[in-house]
DNA sequence: TGCCCGATTAACT
DNA sequence: GTTAATCGGGCAA
């Protein structure tokens, strides 16, 4: 049996713990798989919610670490994050793909798919799979529905240019596993290779 | 209060 | 490859 992730766990740099998390498997009440894509937000990126200060909306990120982080994206999708650091710090990781691995029907059935590529393979996607909405907002990641276990084995990190931003565009700050099916969008190949 | 636009996705051509 | 859908946050006024 793998060893569960406790909070403690991202009490550390955003940058050390976003590769870190490729690997670790992600579930919420029993469905979920293996994160293969993450990036780092920290609160001195223009690029994140946090830049300009503490809002109602952002709250969660200033907190502790360990603790879930969900906003709504285009004013049609979930998006979810993991919050990092100490108190202050501000700083989270985005989560942005997964390769399904546990409840495969639960996530066909909200996805209205068969295809497991596109189950997981984005921020929105990820969530509706899962079901995290924003009711999941400041949810410990330690604690029922979730359920963070450890990677086994090693994993190739590839690092890379984020998505969707206009902000802080060139920062190689996307954390990714090489060569996964299950990627929103591929690692260009002047991606960085990170062994793990 | 009003306005602009985004850490996106799916359905198009 | 392009674009509509859709709405709350953040900032100007």
């Amino acid at each position: 049996m793998p060893k569960r992730l406790s909070r403690s766990f991202f009490d550390r740099s955003v940058h050390e713990v976003a590769p870190d998390l490729i690997g670790v498997t992600v579930l919420v009440s029993g469905v979920g798989g293996r994160l293969v894509e993450v990036e780092a937000y920290h609160h001195t990126d223009p690029a994140a919610h946090s830049f300009r200060g503490r809002t109602e909306r952002n709250a969660v990120m200033f907190g502790p670490p360990g603790y879930l982080y969900v906003y709504l994206s285009y004013g049609i999708h979930w998006c979810m994050n993991f919050v990092c650091e100490r108190d202050g710090s501000a700083s989270a990781v985005l989560i942005r793909a997964i390769e399904p691995t546990t409840g495969l029907p639960t996530m066909r059935r909200r996805r209205g798919l068969k295809d497991v590529r596109l189950l997981c393979s984005g921020p929105g996607r990820v969530c509706n799979a899962l079901g995290v909405t924003r009711a999941n907002n400041g949810a410990a990641l330690d604690a029922p529905p979730f359920e963070l276990f450890a990677r086994e084995g090693e994993v190739d990190v590839v690092t890379g240019p984020r998505i969707g931003l206009t902000k802080a565009a060139d920062l190689p700050w996307r954390y990714g596993e090489r060569g996964s099916r299950f990627l929103s969008k591929p690692f260009v190949s002047t991606a960085t290779l990170l062994y793990r």
